[in-house]
DNA sequence: AGTATACTTAACCAACTGGTTAAGTATTAT
DNA sequence: ATAATACTTAACCAGTTGGTTAAGTATACT
């Protein structure tokens, strides 16, 4: 299998995960240390490690390191990517209330 | 592992695949049915008949047999209900120009 | 110098993903 | 009745995911 990964499909794996989705929601408030978010989601530290790293891979968060501790932020702009993707749907089929089954029955 | 599934889980693990994001864009303008879908998209039936079972297990889009005919349609409420996710962030930490820098450089 | 803290990395594992081929079912066309 | 169409299901497979334990590294504290 090829698995061409693009920058969305990235995005919303990272955002497929209840504990990552939390992570972003944490973060929405301030940001915070890797630590911090083990204790907060009870995870093992290798296992947020991992999250981490999908969020950053997914350019959804950054960190920046001082002495030891990590902190991590969120980065709004790819935020607003994903968001730009899914509000493109805002005027499609579906939402003037057209249903299947009036589609169906509107063929020939 | 448990692996408790929510339905956000559901909806963005549906949006992380290309070809999905792609059927979801085509399912905007209209209705289709699994054979067109196929050949959009140069997916064999079994590939695009997971890609569909995928869509409609994140009740994404719901379908409606006609004879020996799947046509599919979009759900926009789930979509909604997707955006409304990612819309909460538009007034979180660093839409605001804050930085990761000037945030540890404040800390005491 | 020795110990604690904050990660990081490696190796392992079960479950899931996204494709395949092959075979089966239901409906429609000839 | 036979054949074509439109899926559907099952079995398989390689690669990814999300956790684990154990060990390693870098920085700070005493």
């Amino acid at each position: 299998m090829v698995n061409k990964s693009t920058q969305l499909d990235k995005i919303f794996q990272a955002f497929g995960n209840t504990k990552r989705r939390g992570i972003v929601y944490t973060l929405s408030f301030r940001p915070a240390t890797i630590t911090q978010l083990s204790h907060e989601y009870s995870l093992s530290l290798p296992a947020i490690h991992k999250h981490i790293k999908v969020l950053e891979q997914a350019d959804l968060i950054y960190r920046r390191k001082v002495g030891r501790t990590n902190f991590v932020a969120l980065n709004p702009q790819t935020i607003i990517y994903a968001q730009n993707w899914i509000l493109q749907f805002q005027a499609g089929w579906g939402n003037k209330g057209e249903s299947l089954e009036n589609y169906i029955s509107n063929l020939d």
